[in-house]
DNA sequence: TATCTTAATGATAATGATTATCATTAACAA
DNA sequence: TTGTTAATGATAATCATTATCATTAAGATA
C-alpha cells in the first residue's frame, strides 16, 4: 500500500462510493506497477494480500476506475484487456506504445517531442470545443513488426 | 465489387495465396465501407453475394490482411473488435477517433492532418531506427466523454 | 461501541467473441 | 482435365467477460 496516491481514494469518497479493501488492494497495485497488467495479473497479485478477493471484483473495480477516466483500459491484441494508471504515481508517466502484430511484445517510449505535446493540447482543444467532448486522455500507438519478428 | 483497389489482389498473390471467393468478397466490402465494421457486419453483408461464406473464414481472411498491415483491427472497448482498411480507395483516408468511454461513440475527425504527418513522419523514423520496429501504421485516440452522456 | 442499511462482494452460471478441429471443396499449376 | 493441397465451412471447444444472487462488511447512526 506503499506508494499510493491519496487523491484516488478521494475518488471513492467524493462519488459516495465505500473504499473497500479489495479496492484498495487494485489501487495499490496499480500504483505500484510499471506495466499494464491484465485482469488475471491483478487478481493474482492482490490474491496475495487478500486472498478471499474475487475475480469478479477486479473487473468491477477497473470498470469503475476506467469510466471515471483514471485508468486506462488497453487492448494489444492478445484476447483480453490491460490497464494503466493515467496519472502514475511512479516515474511512468505519460508514454506511448509500439506494438508487434505478430508477438504483440509491447515497447514503452517516452520520447515524447515537445512538438508533439504542442499537437496533441491544440488538437485536443479544438476536439473538445468542435465535438463538445470532454477528453479525459489519448493514446498514440505504432503497429508493426519488431527486430525478432522480422 | 466496383471499387477495389487491385493491389490487393496482388497482394495475395505474391504471397502465394489464392484468391478465393470469400476473399474477394471481404475485400470488397472493407473496400467500399466508410465504416469500422465487425466481424459479423462484415459476415452479414458478405452473405448477400455469397450465402455459403462461413463466419470462420471471415475471421480467418481478416487476420490474414491484418498480418500483412494492409487492414488495422480495432478495439473500441465493445468487446468485439472491428476493421479498416489502411490504404482505404474511398475517400475515408487517414482520421482518427474520439471515442466515448460511456456510450461508445466513435466519432472519426480528419483535423490538422499535415502537421500530424509530418510530427509522425519524424517520429516514426526515429522509433523504427531507435528500436528497429518496422512500422507500418499508427493510430491516435482522444478518450473521454460526449455530448450525450455528459 | 453496537446496530442498521445497503453497497459491495464472491461463487457460480451464462454469455458471446474468437479459435481449433476436421472432413470437404475449389484454386490453380501441370 | 486432373491432381495437389490450401482454403473453406460446420461444429465443437475455449476463454474473457458479464449476469445472478445470497452473503458480507462500510460507514452512517444511535
Amino acid at each position: 500500500m506503499e506508494d499510493i496516491n491519496l487523491e484516488l481514494f478521494k475518488n471513492f469518497r467524493e462519488k459516495g462510493h465505500r473504499l473497500t479493501t479489495p479496492r484498495k488492494a487494485i489501487l495499490s497495485i496499480l500504483s505500484n506497477t510499471e506495466e499494464h497488467p491484465s485482469v488475471e495479473e491483478i487478481y493474482f497479485e492482490a490474491h496475495k494480500n487478500y486472498p478471499s478477493i474475487g475475480i469478479t471484483t477486479v473487473y468491477r473495480t477497473l470498470d469503475l476506475l476506467v469510466s471515471w477516466g483514471v485508468v486506462h483500459k488497453f487492448d494489444f491484441g492478445e484476447g483480453k484487456s490491460r490497464y494503466e494508471l493515467i496519472g502514475h504515481p511512479k516515474g511512468l508517466g505519460h508514454h506511448h506504445h509500439l506494438i508487434c502484430r505478430d508477438c504483440k511484445k509491447i515497447i514503452n517510449y517516452t520520447d515524447l517531442i515537445d512538438q508533439e505535446i504542442e499537437l496533441i493540447t491544440k488538437l485536443e482543444k479544438r476536439l473538445s470545443k468542435k465535438y463538445n467532448f470532454k477528453i479525459q486522455n489519448h493514446i498514440i500507438e505504432f503497429y508493426g513488426v519488431c527486430n525478432n519478428c522480422k
